[in-house]
DNA sequence: ACTGTATTTCTAGAAAAATAGAAATATGGA
DNA sequence: TCCATATTTCTATTTTTCTAGAAATACAGT
């Protein structure tokens, strides 16, 4: 991921609607939802939601399909994991268990450190 | 972590110079760096350089500490699990293995499921 | 083709954020 | 105490972003 598209992905999440609409994505999984349901949702006015979809979906952090008459929008998990590989890069000088970090562990999901395999390196 | 923090926290990193100095510092670790060595490394100005130190630092992403006449700034690694952990919850209804977020791998570290001996398929 | 619904694009005014110069504050050393 | 260094706070200007009304576009059903 390069920085621009970092701070593109995190200006749109900087916002307290359109983190409302992510994380609302998020939660609801591949499927997504019409716009005018999270219009619905999270009552903001159709147009305001539009303008936040489109900086949502230009960041790659949404995606979206249409069906029938409606525009379904759905959380874009590669991209959510480009933007938290782009924060933690390089983390405590390649020391993860110095800052190790857990995420998306409803359950039982933790950070471990796997079998190094070869990267493509320059 | 309340909706607010993340938004500001977000906003935070959502700022090239920011993110640069959040980045910085996150790969340089706890014993962090003084105000003056970050302004030199990234050519920031020096009163610019203080008003985002001063927005990471209120957004709970670093930390500052006084070093004789240098003031020392560190990756706060909490507020940065706290950022991912209010991103990432309730991730595609409590599925992680949907939504799989690989963080914090210099070489070698992955998000994997702890005891994965029980799938739960939908 | 016409109608209604879903959603977007256009627009402009209001609000918020970034920048850097000048001045102020804090510390350590002579 | 006086000076130099490190950094911040104050200030004003410029730039960017948010919002929602009105108009436009896309599609499905009749």
């Amino acid at each position: 991921m390069e920085k621009t598209d970092a701070v593109a992905a995190l200006s749109a999440l900087a916002q307290e609607s359109r983190l409302d609409v992510f994380r609302l994505l998020v939660s609801i999984g591949r499927e997504g939802l019409p716009a005018g349901q999270i219009a619905e949702r999270l009552e903001i006015a159709a147009p305001t939601l539009s303008f936040h979809l489109t900086q949502l979906r230009h960041a790659g952090l949404i995606q979206m399909r249409r069906d029938g008459r409606s525009l379904i929008y759905a959380a874009d998990y590669d991209g959510m994991t480009g933007l938290m590989e782009y924060l933690t890069e390089n983390c405590c000088n390649g020391d993860p268990a110095a800052c190790r970090i857990p995420v998306c562990e409803p359950q039982s999901a933790t950070l471990v450190r796997r079998k190094p395999r070869r990267t493509i390196r320059q």
